[in-house]
DNA sequence: GGTTTCATGTAACTAGTTACATGATTTA
DNA sequence: TAAATCATGTAACTAGTTACATGAAACC
């Protein structure tokens, strides 16, 4: 359940909106969650209910209501426990993994351009994810607390950013000198 | 719903019943996912009534029925339709980026060690990966094929694992530098 | 004699997605 | 005037997890 406790996190730093945050995570990789509006509703209201946040009800002009959450003492000491306990390996899960194992099944031209629009994605990505370091942390030896933590995690992203891209690179090397091989097979020119 | 798919792709390879696609999915990187036999079963079931696979019940001594799946036209169909069509990036989840993020609602020493266990246990499955390349794949330029798929999604393993180990370590590293220059400041040596 | 392997299943739950709904305001 | 932003919600669905259940065989 790290949706509740990615909501947590933020809003032990900043108090604010289920819309609010829904922003922050499609917006940052500064939470490494994402959530559609509705789960995020649905989790605010059962953190509610369990004590762990409060809101307040704030009016608006033209606009509906606004319920500004913030963390509550027993929400800052079950967040507090969670950091210190182990976080376990996630399993394995990668759709384009099982793709490419059946790959011989579809058409490799098609296969590969595929897969070079994903690692085009990846690598778009990989910029924004550079832009934000060079933006917001230009000089990284001088972090500490709370901003040298958001910032390692976003060297996650990086990283796991250039592990997509350079991954299907490899693949798609791989992929290139069977289409080669192939088309020799096909017509010799000796 | 890779789940599906991940069945249907193991099942082009060779028929087989819940239980061994279960450990399959377990055991090895190669299906790059991992299922709860429950959810197999499950999955099986509907693949069934949805005409993409078949079953034969083959009656065993002492042990309940087993059921041989094989995957049928339709299912290979879709299969096909399937691998040429696009992979979506998926949207980003790390516990261990949530956890992060908030590294400091906990206490330092703690959250490094349970960091360190993390990171072993990473590093541990990428000794694990790297021994199955050795093993399996000795001559990687001489793969084509199944196998050469089958061996690029290892790859993609092993660097997913690689990348997990050393974002802990730069984790790890500056974590330790802060606890340094914190120490420094509660008894300072000069 | 206890654990692991083989083999399947039901039931109840938690987590995540997709579709639909409302309605004013600001920006292009 | 069309789209995006702000702001929340209900409903129905798909996906994944956890607990419980059975029972023989093989291994240590």
């Amino acid at each position: 359940m790290a949706l509740e406790h990615a909501i947590l996190v933020s809003l032990s730093e900043r108090p604010g909106t289920g819309y609010e945050i829904g922003q922050q995570f499609s917006r940052s990789i500064g939470y490494f969650w994402s959530a559609t509006h509705q789960q995020i509703y649905r989790t605010l209201k059962k953190l509610h209910s369990d004590g762990l946040v409060s809101f307040e009800s704030v009016a608006q002009d033209g606009r509906p209501d606004k319920k500004v959450y913030t963390l509550s003492q027993a929400g800052r000491d079950m967040l507090a426990e969670w950091v210190n306990s182990p976080t376990p390996l996630p399993p394995l899960r990668s759709d384009l993994g099982v793709k490419l194992r059946a790959a011989d099944l579809g058409d490799l031209p098609t296969v590969m351009a595929e897969l070079r629009a994903h690692r085009d994605e990846a690598a778009a990505m990989l910029e924004v994810y550079r832009g934000w370091v060079e933006q917001y942390y230009p000089d990284p030896d001088a972090l500490s607390g709370r901003k040298l933590n958001q910032y390692l995690v976003l060297r996650g992203g990086v990283r796991m950013s250039e592990q997509t891209v350079d991954w299907c690179d490899e693949v798609l090397d791989r992929f290139q000198r069977e289409l080669e091989r192939s088309a020799a097979v096909a017509a010799p020119q000796h």
